[in-house]
DNA sequence: GCGACTACTTTGCATTGCAAGGTAACGTGC
DNA sequence: GCACGTTACCTTGCAATGCAAAGTAGTCGC
């Protein structure tokens, strides 16, 4: 399957809740949430993380704290607020209708032998 | 936060190949594949479809043809070229991986007191 | 010290989406 | 004819986003 250069822009407008997602679970720094993207293929680099986190932060979405342990070189932990919940479930809302508005067109002349879907 | 209504920039990359499968189905002019993205709030103007169009033409993907009739005004039409036709295929192809990887991400720490069956 | 690695930051650019404004052709009513 | 609304297309200018690339430090092993 096409890897990174396959998907497009796809990504565009999605990177922001999706790193809302990650720091639901738990803190985390910069990256390893790049690495954490990079994984499931849905992000290249440093360039585009970085600045996002700081725009999160503009936004009040997220918070940051360095952390420096004894184990560990200095890191900048970020931590989603209050109104970074707000928005990833105001996402998580409207990513449903999204995709199937997007399926709706998509799957149209779709080609005939195609359908692979469950049928009852 | 600042994301207002509806589907913030989720739209971002998508609309593209959106239109090439409307063009799949048929051959269509501007404003009628305005309405018919608009009808699903996938997009709010015209000055978003008619530059994306020239683009699309520009890579190739369509071709374009002024149609003079006597029961309508001039429109310039649009039609799938081979190329786009094969662009089509690849979004479909990425699409599912896509949405797959955005909703592993997505569904995680996901709905944490999200019963929906109502116990005593 | 030297290099490799981690981690963060910044600069500069291309692409995308959109509002707003503009042009032109056609139809209807006066 | 002429004004007006509608359809259809096009263009300008801007903001947001994604990214490569380059830069700055701190840490570890040798």
């Amino acid at each position: 399957m096409t890897k990174a250069a396959g998907a497009p822009q796809l990504r565009k407008g999605v990177l922001g809740p999706l790193v809302l997602a990650l720091l639901e679970e738990r803190e985390r720094y910069g990256l390893e949430i790049v690495r954490e993207l990079a994984s499931r293929d849905l992000v290249a680099s440093e360039g585009t993380v970085y600045p996002l986190l700081t725009r999160l932060q503009d936004a009040g979405a997220v918070e940051s704290e360095w952390i420096v342990s004894e184990r560990d070189r200095p890191r900048r932990f970020y931590r989603l607020t209050g109104a970074g919940r707000a928005e990833l479930a105001a996402f998580r809302t409207d990513w449903p209708a999204f995709t199937r508005a997007v399926e709706s067109i998509l799957t149209r002349g779709d080609s005939p032998d195609q359908r692979r879907e469950v049928h009852p």
